[in-house]
RNA sequence: CGGGGUGUGGCACAGUUUGGUAGUGCGCUUGGUUCGGGACCAAGAGGCCAUGGGUUCGAAUCCCGUCACUCCGACCA
């Protein structure tokens, strides 16, 4: 008796469409809302809670390593834009572009920033001069503006909200050092804090930054087998350096040039968690980013001391725990429902019956498991539970990603698991050559995702040309 | 950028083929009954039918343009 008038609320399955799944969750969570111009979003309280939390526990991380914040012009002159050749081919054919201020053409049109490399390279070499300068490590919370094409809620938005990192070293070693410990600190932020496993590998240099010597990223994989960009880390050398005359006195009195890096995460993270942790009543978000972590639920509130009750344990819970109490007159079941779509972690029942026996009912959103709690030490049960709930997340979606990594070593192995299982990460050896590059996602469909860190010795030649091979690459579909 | 689909109260849609001045369900407001998995009854409020132009006595409906959303591909965080 599926009533038809219930079945309307309800998200599309995600076995049924996993696109229209995540557009569902994405309005119905009340993450975002379209505004009038294409491809930019509102994100609303509820969305823009959740990127506060990762904002903020990031930024604590980038603290702790000696990074600053600061904050650099929206615009940037086309000139500047074009010192780093690379660079503006890379970024030109998706500038937007500022040409007039009030009704007066400007003498030099100004570039909407879609990523600040070039300012803060003038910047630099307009203040670090001596080695005592060195190093610089800046990093700025700001929006992006890229005129795309299509566009997606999070995945991608012509403007949208990121850090970029901006680092200047006396020394390449150290340079890359910071590279390499920055893809960490988003690695370890997307485990410990998104409960969401990756990949860390080096792009191939197809596919590496505009400018860059080398890019490094993080892959996680979604529910539907496609791979995902979560974070990058690039590594520039001192190309940027020259095009832009950035140099230091060294302690031996000679000129140097500096050795730089960038690194960034977007709030596409938050399109990376729906995707990697949602199910089909909605969202389900890791408890260290979740704007409620406990959502409490009074059963009957009607009968006399339930409100009471509720609001005092939440009064309680508050000085820990990010909680809300629904007093809300809408159903109990309601409620439920409500609160799994939005993802909560934990929901927290207290009724008539609760309150005679000084307990209430604790249940997790990520497999609905109900426990009787006891009053007395709920702060204890409550910070446990949404340890463990972080924790079967994070052990659910790498037992996923484990699952829909393929190991492969011909082209045509390559083709029939992908036929036969979907999509997924498939690893396969490479010879180094772009065109074997091209081969394979002309013959197979999915592309070179990055040279994973983790190398597995597969077999002894390139999966599309039978040369020796390099390394074993990580391929897929991605968004 | 190529190919499909859509745009009608806050939401989901009907009405468009065959032009005649807008309807249903949900939600919202008020009152009452309910309350451990999306409750029910009653009474209300709310829409120049995405937008600009055209055809017509008359356009949500027909014609042309624009904008936005969405899906599938190619490119990108």
């Amino acid at each position: 008796m599926a009533d038809s008038k219930k079945m309307v609320e309800q998200i599309t399955s995600m076995e049924v469409d996993f696109a229209k799944w995540y557009t569902d969750v994405v309005l119905k969570a009340e993450l975002v809302d379209y505004s009038s111009v294409k491809g930019c979003m509102i994100i609303r309280p509820y969305g823009y809670a959740i990127w506060e939390l990762i904002q903020k526990q990031m930024d604590d991380m980038f603290k702790a390593l000696g990074h600053e914040n600061v904050y650099m012009p929206l615009f940037i002159p086309e000139s500047l834009l074009q010192k780093e050749k690379d660079h503006v081919e890379g970024f030109a054919p998706e500038v937007a572009w500022v040409t007039h201020g009030g009704s007066e053409p400007l003498p030099e049109r100004l570039c909407v920033r879609p990523t600040s490399e070039t300012l803060f390279c003038e910047h630099y070499a307009n203040t670090v001069h001596s080695y005592r300068d060195l190093p610089k490590l800046y990093n700025q919370w700001c929006s992006v503006v890229r005129w795309e094409k299509t566009t997606r809620p999070f995945l991608r938005t012509r403007e949208f909200l990121w850090q970029e990192g901006h680092t200047v070293h006396a020394t390449a070693e150290e340079a890359i050092e910071e590279t390499e410990r920055m893809l960490n600190v988003y690695a370890d932020f997307c485990k410990n804090v998104l409960n969401m496993p990756v990949v860390k590998g080096r792009k191939t240099e197809s596919d590496k930054f505009a400018g860059a010597v080398a890019t490094y990223a993080i892959e996680a994989l979604m529910h539907d087998g496609k791979a995902l960009q979560a974070g990058t880390s690039h590594y520039f050398g001192d190309g940027f350096a020259r095009a832009f005359d950035m140099t230091f006195t060294d302690k031996d009195n000679k000129l140097q040039y500096m050795h730089q890096t960038s690194w960034g995460t977007t709030t596409r993270l938050i399109g990376a968690i729906i995707m990697s942790h949602g199910d089909n009543n909605g969202l389900v978000l890791p408890p260290k980013v979740a704007p409620i972590q406990v959502a409490v639920i009074p059963i009957a509130s009607h009968k006399p001391g339930v409100t009471e009750k509720a609001a005092e344990i939440t009064e309680r819970l508050q000085k820990r725990f990010r909680v809300k109490c629904d007093l809300s007159d809408n159903s109990a079941g309601w409620k439920f429902a409500e609160y799994e779509m939005k993802g909560v972690p934990l929901r927290l029942e207290i009724g008539p019956k609760d309150i005679e026996n000084n307990q209430c009912v604790l249940v997790r959103r990520d497999n609905r498991e109900k426990v009787f709690a006891s009053l007395d030490n709920l702060e204890e049960d409550v910070e446990a539970l949404l340890e463990t709930v972080g924790l079967a997340l994070y052990s659910k979606a790498a037992r996923n990603m484990e699952e829909k990594t393929y190991r492969c070593t011909t082209m045509e192995e390559i083709k029939s698991v992908l036929a036969d299982k979907g999509d997924g990460f498939v690893e396969a050896m490479w010879c180094g050559e772009e065109s074997c590059e091209d081969e394979v996602k002309a013959q197979t469909g999915v592309g070179s995702r990055c040279i994973p860190f983790v190398q597995e010795h597969l077999s002894d030649v390139c999966v599309c040309c039978g040369k020796p091979a390099k390394h074993m690459v990580m391929w897929g579909n991605a968004y």
